[in-house]
RNA sequence: GGUCCCGUAGCUCAACUGGAUAGAGCAGCGGACUUCUAAUCCGCAGGUUGCAGGUUCGAGUCCUGCCGGGAUCGCCA
């Protein structure tokens, strides 16, 4: 009965009591309602006190209210059911009605053979039923290098795009280019000021609004080299375009190089432009399209917002524009859609956008910002519910500030001056593992401090280090075993057949019971849309087998390799192999290389 | 002033979406190296989960109000 489709012990669990709790129905012990099962809030989990025994279920609890009857009184009959069943040593109730379980250690010892047949699939599972899902991450404006902020957003949201297409979700990795609109604008006008200086001309000081970095320099200079003068005889109209075409496609490489030294590669590259290009037979652009989609909907109205309180800008200036109304699905004002000068607010080509994801059949929508974007979260998700109809869902990720020191002394960074630290200084730094599993060390919405000097030291402190040293370790004990045993005895067919029952020491069970585990942290994840949980697994996995690593060193009969004892031995290997097919499957989902040597 | 996020051991953070006596690491103290790579491990100590109420069998978790920190607040993206 363990180990079905899903390779998992709880769920397993979890089935077996359901399936306790019909038959008890059946008899005419319980009186269930129709409907009742699962019972809402049924929880299978590992106890937080090991004295609770393996596995404690609050089942007793959640049934009282559908049973009518008393937590203890539903537990004093379930249990004894339960522990009829194979696989379950005892069943005990405690506290106001918790059934905690102990199983039988074969149990836990099968679970190495479960993990080593199914390999890199172990873990996986079909949550998602090939539903089509949109992870849209990093849509860092091309106007300029990535920086860690934007590293930050790019990890979380692969790891993520990652996890939910493990758990079987049909996933679509969407970087939103915004290729158009003001910001572009002043970038072109910093080129052409680049060019300008390239012709020889003094520029002073950049105005406040414009692009001071010195990565525009090359643009420019390559400008006056193909262009000579020419460009300052166009009109301006034909000039940015020109800047343009060659500038955005420059700009957007260097940010996929940046990328691409992660490890990320986008599925679709969404361009704004497109937005505001392409018109209908109306002659309405996409945004207009959309505008009028929800002026069917009776969403869209002329009106005048009031100047936000406390905070009155200088240049506010009351007048009347086109609002869509957000607040009817939870937004906090109504939202203007057209500027002072006649073109779409950012907002207003964002919904457009989010319309074209609904359009090609997203249902569910995951977008992944920065934390200056926090404001913007209720209106988008208005946007998505009145355009879906509530049909589709939009969770919105946000990824707080890193803070990056040196050493325990921060980093001196100023937008202004252009000092601040690019995404690709730090990766030629500290490199692709340890940028991907440091910024996975925290939840999204918590702020992150980024240590350079940590995040390579070779020491407990530095998790990716710990992690990938288990998996190094695990691999350099496997390569001795070969080397005293010889190579065929320990092949995975020998691992098969190894006799898991030798897998009693209470170090082992409770690395297996770790192993066991990963299947429903994996899922939790995934539903919570937090990849972080991975990372903080890792190590916990990682922990615990350091620790049974040690127990060798003073207690010589728990070492993983016993030259006098070949069965004993294979079926350690066994567990080392299972271990550090859950090590390298994890890191994979994070995206952070499993070296099996480092020395 | 509005909105959103955060507040948990001296420090940095977990806590599997409401479960039992709130867990790790660092720092501190005390231990384990002729090793399966000690690049590691073991033990001790450390708490009114910011404060006050509420909801229920049960709250770090949900609701209300305060306190403190951060982000943001039409015509930026």
């Amino acid at each position: 009965m363990f180990f079905g489709a899903q390779m998992d012990v709880f769920a397993d669990i979890e089935k077996q009591i359901l399936s306790t709790v019909r038959v008890l129905a059946r008899r005419g012990v319980f009186a269930l309602p129709a409907g009742s099962l699962p019972p809402r809030g049924l929880a299978v989990e590992p106890p937080r006190d090991p004295a609770h025994g393996d596995i404690a279920t609050n089942a007793a609890l959640v049934l009282a209210r559908p049973l009518g009857r008393k937590p203890r009184e539903i537990a004093e009959v379930l249990a004894p059911a339960l522990a009829e069943s194979d696989g379950i040593a005892r069943a005990e109730v405690a506290g106001p009605g918790f059934i905690n379980l102990t199983l039988e250690p074969a149990v836990w010892q099968s679970v190495v053979g479960a993990i080593l047949r199914a390999g890199g699939r172990y873990g996986r599972a079909n949550l998602g039923r090939g539903e089509k899902v949109n992870v849209e991450y990093v849509s860092a404006n091309p106007t300029g290098p990535l920086h860690v902020g934007h590293g930050r957003g790019a990890v979380f949201g692969d790891a993520l795009a990652n996890l939910l297409a493990f758990v079987g979700y049909d996933v679509t990795r969407e970087y939103y280019w915004n290729d158009a609109g003001a910001q572009i604008d002043k970038l072109l006008e910093s080129i052409f000021l680049r060019y300008r200086e390239a012709l020889g001309e003094r520029i002073g000081p950049f105005p406040d609004d414009l692009y001071p970095g010195d990565y525009l320099k090359p643009l420019g200079a390559y400008l006056a080299k193909k262009y000579g003068k020419r460009l300052l005889r166009q009109s301006e109209e034909k000039r940015l375009a020109t800047i343009r075409d060659y500038a955005l496609p420059v700009l957007k490489r260097a940010i996929m190089r940046t990328l691409s030294r992660l490890g990320i590669k986008h599925d679709v590259k969404f361009n704004e432009r497109r937005l505001i290009t392409t018109r209908d037979k109306k002659g309405r652009d996409k945004v207009g399209q959309t505008i009028a989609d929800l002026e069917r909907r009776g969403l869209i109205y002329r009106g005048r917002l009031a100047p936000p309180k406390g905070k009155r800008p200088d240049d506010w200036e009351d007048r009347e524009q086109l609002l869509f109304r957000s607040t009817q699905f939870g937004d906090d004002v109504d939202r203007p859609l057209v500027k002072s000068d006649g073109s779409y607010t950012y907002f207003a080509t964002d919904i457009a956008y989010h319309r074209s994801k609904l359009r090609r059949g997203f249902r569910q929508l995951i977008d992944v910002w920065g934390a200056d974007h926090g404001g913007y979260v209720k209106r988008m998700k208005a946007a998505v519910a009145a355009l879906s109809n509530g049909a589709a869902e939009l969770d919105v990720k946000i990824c707080q500030l890193v803070n990056l020191t040196r050493g325990g002394v921060p980093e001196k960074m100023s937008k202004r001056a252009g000092t601040f630290v690019t995404l690709d200084e730090v990766i030629d730094e500290v490199g692709r593992d340890a940028i991907r599993f440091i910024m996975l060390t925290r939840k999204n919405d918590a702020p992150l401090d980024f240590d350079f000097v940590k995040v390579v030291e070779k020491s407990r402190d530095n998790p990716v280090f710990y992690v990938q040293y288990a998996h190094a370790r695990v691999h350099s004990v496997l390569r001795n075993a070969k080397e005293l045993f010889d190579e065929r005895e320990l092949s995975m067919g020998a691992l098969a057949k190894a006799d898991l029952a030798l897998l009693e020491d209470e170090g082992e069970i409770a690395l297996i019971k770790h192993l066991a585990a990963f299947p429903r942290m994996i899922a939790s994840a995934a539903r919570a849309h937090e990849p972080h949980r991975i990372a903080f697994y890792l190590s916990e996995l990682a922990s615990a087998f350091h620790g049974q690593w040690n127990r060798g060193v003073s207690s010589p009969h728990l070492r993983f390799i016993r030259e006098d004892n070949y069965r004993l031995t294979v079926a350690r290997i066994a567990l080392l192999r299972a271990l550090s097919t859950v090590l390298a499957t994890g890191l994979s989902l994070l995206g952070v290389a499993a070296p099996r040597e480092m020395r």
